[in-house]
DNA sequence: CTGTTTAATGAAAACCATTTTCATTAAATA
DNA sequence: TATTTAATGAAAATGGTTTTCATTAAACAG
């Protein structure tokens, strides 16, 4: 069975090979990265963490991989409106998949918020069905961002 | 009183020159674009019905009007993950207002759903209290999108 | 293991929405 | 009407992202 410890068959070279992608060194330390990434990251962010090890791994190819991984299903994209696009792995080690922030505006620190999300999923749940329903969608996922300035920034004025 | 009807002073030069702005031509017609439009328009999209009364009105003044009317409080930004951003009245002539938004990931179709809003509210407003209360974040806004293939980009498969 | 096919790659250029620069114009006010 | 200075357009700059293109290397057949 695939393992994602490390040992054993690598979980995601099976679903790559099967769309036809290749396995490389680049896109191994990628995923690496995106594994063990504490929080949605830019595409910058996963360059400088991945180019240490890895210098032979330019930022083109970071931006193309992020792009076949979303494509795939396997990495969720955002956008929190400061122009740059952040990135996470669908299928967190730990975490369950939420996608619910708390964005500040000013400094663009992100919260992921834990809380209320029962509440939330289950309605979110019921709308989701409904909307599918009405206008013939196919939801594949969702959103939820509350914005506003966070305590230090109010006070930093 | 001031009317948003035409007659009588326009209900937006007051806090336009409270806030130390020059009431000109252009802003009049970015403004009465917005006014009138029936969805979330880009910048371009500002521009394009502007323009041809008003060929003196170049984009960048568009972008800058835009900018003002955000940070006033007059306009809402959105961010459909397309690259280019959206903005709307925050007080639309008739519907109230909400950004709940179905997006279609291909064709950014983009629907504002009014079902089930109601009970999305009540949840958004006591998340949204308590979210405060924990983070210590003064929420002014909140957005909440659905993504998915739309009916028509579906079929056209 | 070796050769062949073709996807993947890096570097540089292109892209494109948005922002900035700067000299000019015009709204507000005296 | 004159003065002050915000607003403006055109063009250049910006910056994240994508494309181009010649080179490299993963996959796989023999």
């Amino acid at each position: 069975m695939p393992r994602r410890d490390g040992a054993g068959p690598v979980w995601w070279h099976g679903r790559f090979r099967g769309c036809g992608y290749r396995i490389t060194a680049g896109r191994e330390a990628i995923l690496g990265v995106l594994m063990i990434a504490e929080k949605h990251l830019s595409a910058e962010d996963v360059y400088n963490k991945v180019h240490p090890a890895n210098p032979a791994v330019g930022l083109t190819t970071i931006y193309r991989t992020l792009e076949i991984l979303v494509n795939m299903g396997l990495v969720f994209k955002f956008d929190f409106g400061d122009g740059r696009a952040r990135y996470e792995l669908v299928e967190g080690s730990k975490k369950s998949h939420h996608h619910h922030h708390l964005v500040c505006t000013k400094c663009m620190r992100i919260i992921d918020y834990t809380e209320f999300i029962n509440e939330e999923i289950e309605l979110l749940k019921t709308t989701e069905k409904g909307l599918s329903k009405k206008y013939g969608f196919d939801i594949t996922s969702h959103i939820i961002q509350f914005y506003g300035i966070c305590s230090v920034c109010q006070k930093g004025n």
